[in-house]
DNA sequence: CTTGGCAAGTTTGAAAACCAAACCCACCAT
DNA sequence: ATGGTGGGTTTGGTTTTCAAACTTGCCAAG
């Protein structure tokens, strides 16, 4: 996914963004982690899965760990870099649980034993929810020329 | 993207998740709005962002408003569920300044008006960071056996 | 009144990705 | 020997993606 401008959105979703990536780093953080898992809990075909994970591994957000010799076998598990996924995981989930499935979400989420986690973006700086009216972009490379009328 | 389990991840991803449509997301909320800057900034190929933008406005993520009648003319404008995607804009760019510009990232975001923002994902429960061990998954809807020796 | 240009798509034909199913290999148990 | 398990790779057919060319509706200039 080759982006007309530098991005970190566009970076980041041409190494975790096609198809089953993030489904597998779900997996990954919930503790799936071996080949047969990972096909029968993402629905992947087996050699899409393959070229994912050695994809996601390349990229240093998943390490292959053999868990065997004779017969060798192997399990995938996440990096710090690939923990650090999960503020986007948690997003999209809040995103599903409101949007999609408002009501009976598929899922719950527990924060340290004893309350319910309900995911929000903060700015570390201030501690405030951030809230789309109170962002502006300053574009620092080049290629951002915001071509609009109601631009930003 | 089918998901072998019932999932806000899988679902939210089945809506934004294919190629360009996250892209397409961001433009929009930067305030490009028309379907020749949505083609020059995302770099989609014209037909492809044409289906995206009509399963965008299917699913009433971007609502599709005429700007002009007679050449009839019309732009794209995120509806609230579509400026509800900004948290999941923001942690993929979090994740890739840190993990992939580290150092320069190609641009800022300014909160409020008088400094940085800096996004991070927080309990809204408990005003605290989020980190993953301190999170447990308890899956309420059928298919969540975490067939895993190192179940989370 | 014909030519040119712009915006928003649609069409076309070839390349790439995806898919399910079958296969392979190493090992262990029966 | 036979069957089962785990982790893939191969195969062949369907679906997407792609870049480029084309279309439609309108306005402006020559």
């Amino acid at each position: 996914m080759k982006d007309a401008r530098p991005c970190s959105i566009a970076g980041t979703l041409a190494l975790v963004g096609e198809k089953y990536s993030l489904l597998v780093l779900r997996e990954v953080s919930l503790g799936a982690r071996r080949f047969d898992q990972l096909v029968r809990n993402t629905g992947a075909p087996r050699d899409v899965l393959a070229t994912r994970l050695k994809r996601l591994v390349d990229a240093g957000v998943l390490e292959k760990v053999a868990y065997s010799d004779r017969p060798r076998r192997f399990e995938y598990r996440p990096t710090r870099a690939g923990l650090d996924l999960e503020p986007v995981l948690l997003t999209l989930m809040a995103w599903g649980d409101r949007h999609l499935n408002a009501g009976d979400r598929p899922m719950v989420l527990e924060h340290s034993g004893d309350h319910e986690l309900v995911p929000v973006v903060t700015c570390a700086e201030c501690g405030e929810e951030v809230a789309h009216d109170d962002v502006t972009a300053h574009p620092r490379a080049a290629g951002w020329t915001v071509t609009g009328p109601t631009a930003a």
